[in-house]
DNA sequence: TGACTCTTACTACGTTTGTAGTAACATGTG
DNA sequence: CACATGTTACTACAAACGTAGTAAGAGTCA
């Protein structure tokens, strides 16, 4: 499951409290995210077609509630980013997060640690257990 | 510098070698990638319209060279990972990378270590040193 | 009951992305 | 020189994305 930007922004107000009205959503986007309120029914109406949230009614109000996890779409993206940006093996990324310089010095060890250890394991791009 | 699937293949097979032909990037994709030699063109022009690479001729021929780094390019594409499907923090990437179940226990362990030291760094979005 | 105010359903539209096609020009070869 | 072959320049076009508007129904309060 893809998300894109817009799309994450909304999910992740979901996942933070739900089920959720598409107005809480809005007060609950980010101060610098103006939406109009139609904005984040269509990516709310996108997300359910692509199965990712479930919409229901109370009353004649829509309330939406995650289908995909946090985690499945995590792990989903980072399987995305490491393939296309890490040669699809994990140990590439964990260097690269050892160069950042903002790492502390035990930090840089201890990840080091890993590193040495990493099996080089090659991104398999198969299927996505992304549901739940 | 934000890249899209297909600029990243292109810019993969830029960075293993170049200078390079629109001709040489065709040979060097991975084979599951079957693309027009004027797709990968177009790619290239895209590429060079965003500042990423550099064109320049040899004779008739186009020869294309990075100018994005690879390094940077990476750099980018975490960031944005890390701000929208991490709250903007290394932390929550690191522990989601030891929930991965391919990780042995020692490597586990290391990561642990580097997890409970991290500095709640939060991502900073601003000015992206993006060339060279 | 009429006027507001929400909410939904449907539609819209410019931009970016993926993926190419075509026409014209250059170059080497018989 | 005439032609085959490779190269470039320009154009195309559908799908996905970001971002919204409008019309019509439903609840609510004076």
């Amino acid at each position: 499951m893809r998300l894109t930007d817009a799309e994450w922004q909304v999910m992740n107000c979901l996942w933070e409290k739900h089920p959720a009205t598409a107005r809480g959503i809005a007060g609950r986007l980010p101060p610098e995210v103006k939406w109009a309120y139609t904005t984040i029914r269509t990516l709310l109406a996108r997300l359910v077609e692509k199965g990712a949230v479930r919409e229901y009614k109370e009353g004649n109000t829509s309330l939406y509630e995650p289908i995909l996890s946090r985690e499945n779409a995590r792990r989903s993206a980072l399987k995305t980013l490491v393939n296309q940006a890490f040669d699809g093996a994990y140990g590439p990324l964990m260097h690269f997060l050892l160069s950042d310089p903002a790492l502390t010095p035990r930090q840089r060890q201890a990840l080091e640690e890993a590193v040495k250890e990493q099996p080089e394991k090659r991104g398999g791009d198969s299927n996505d257990r992304d549901t739940q």
